[in-house]
DNA sequence: CTTTTCTCCTGTATGC
DNA sequence: TGCATACAGGAGAAAA
């Protein structure tokens, strides 16, 4: 499940391994994993080899690679890794993973990149970059904590006016980007709030800590790497993060809570599940 | 306009 | 043992 941390963490091993190199040519099998790109497979294909790299950037869940022509036209492979997506710096005569969909080989003939994704809920599109560098696609994305573009006093009003459950809010990309459940468990965990109260009946300030809250349990995560549940998060070399054994309610049902000892519940909540602390975050009442 | 529900996918775990 | 079902959930389209 990769959000913001592990998404990240990609994106450093795509600036590292893959930044200034030039695309020799393009592989993309089946029409699933590039079926945002309109024009279709071959279109991704013919504009994109022969380009070079000349950057790697990401908001929130999505990442791009900044493609560059011999004209110095710049377009975005723009990125998204979905449940399952992972973006592979592999030796060239490395054996094709089960599930590949796509792959860049570059002119100097060293290690290549690959894109597996298992469920293919992940994918790709070429898109054009807007004045402030943003691909045109993703407009409707909101900054995430990390990004100089973050307002976060315009996001606690955007949350305070929403009559949902706070969780909701957290994982709207279009109020803020790179929350996904695991780390919208862990802030609202961290602030004692639960998942189902109003937003909109919250304070300014307890939206504020919850926030700051969101953005420090990802700091901590990409410190370790990210999160890593089973092997299919892993970044660009295939290792996995740390982060699980850090995790204080999510995925700990029945293990005592962190700060109080009370055995963390699990309760479905927008078709997914949502971990938390009955004693640190009461549920709302007239649920 | 805002908010909610449905759908895409496949490997793994569990139940009968 | 074998088959059916539940579950993981990001994001966008469709519905309310």
């Amino acid at each position: 499940m990769p959000e913001l941390p592990e998404v990240e963490t990609v994106r450093r091993g795509l600036a590292e391994h893959v930044v200034g190199r030039r695309i020799a040519d393009v592989e993309i099998r089946g029409a699933r994993v590039a079926r945002r790109h309109l024009p279709g497979p071959d279109d991704l294909v013919a504009r994109t080899r022969h380009t070079s790299v000349v950057d790697a950037r990401r908001r929130g869940k999505y990442l791009w690679l900044v493609v560059a022509d011999d004209a110095d036209q710049r377009q975005a492979l723009l990125l998204h890794l979905g449940m399952s997506g992972q973006l592979l710096v592999q030796p060239p005569d490395a054996p094709d993973e089960r599930h590949l969909h796509a792959r860049w080989r570059f002119a100097d003939d060293g290690p290549e990149l690959r894109f597996v994704d298992q469920r293919t809920f992940g994918g790709m599109a070429l898109a054009d970059l807007d004045d402030a560098g943003i691909p045109e696609s993703i407009r409707h994305i909101a900054p995430d904590p990390f990004e100089g573009a973050y307002d976060q006093a315009a996001v606690v009003r955007r949350l305070k006016r929403r009559a949902s459950g706070i969780k909701r809010g957290l994982l709207d990309q279009t109020v803020v980007s790179g929350i996904g459940n695991i780390y919208a468990d862990e802030a609202l965990w961290r602030a004692g709030i639960h998942a189902e109260r109003r937003s909109d009946l919250l304070t300014k300030p307890a939206l504020d800590r919850l926030l700051t809250h969101a953005r420090e349990v990802m700091t901590d995560a990409l410190g370790q790497g990210g999160t890593s549940f089973d092997a299919l998060y892993v970044n660009v070399n295939g290792a996995s993060g740390y982060f699980d054994r850090s995790l204080a309610a999510y995925g700990q049902s029945g293990m005592p809570c962190r700060r109080c000892g009370t055995p963390i519940r699990r309760e479905h909540f927008m078709n997914r599940s949502s971990y938390s602390c009955p004693r640190c975050q009461p549920a709302p009442r007239g649920r």
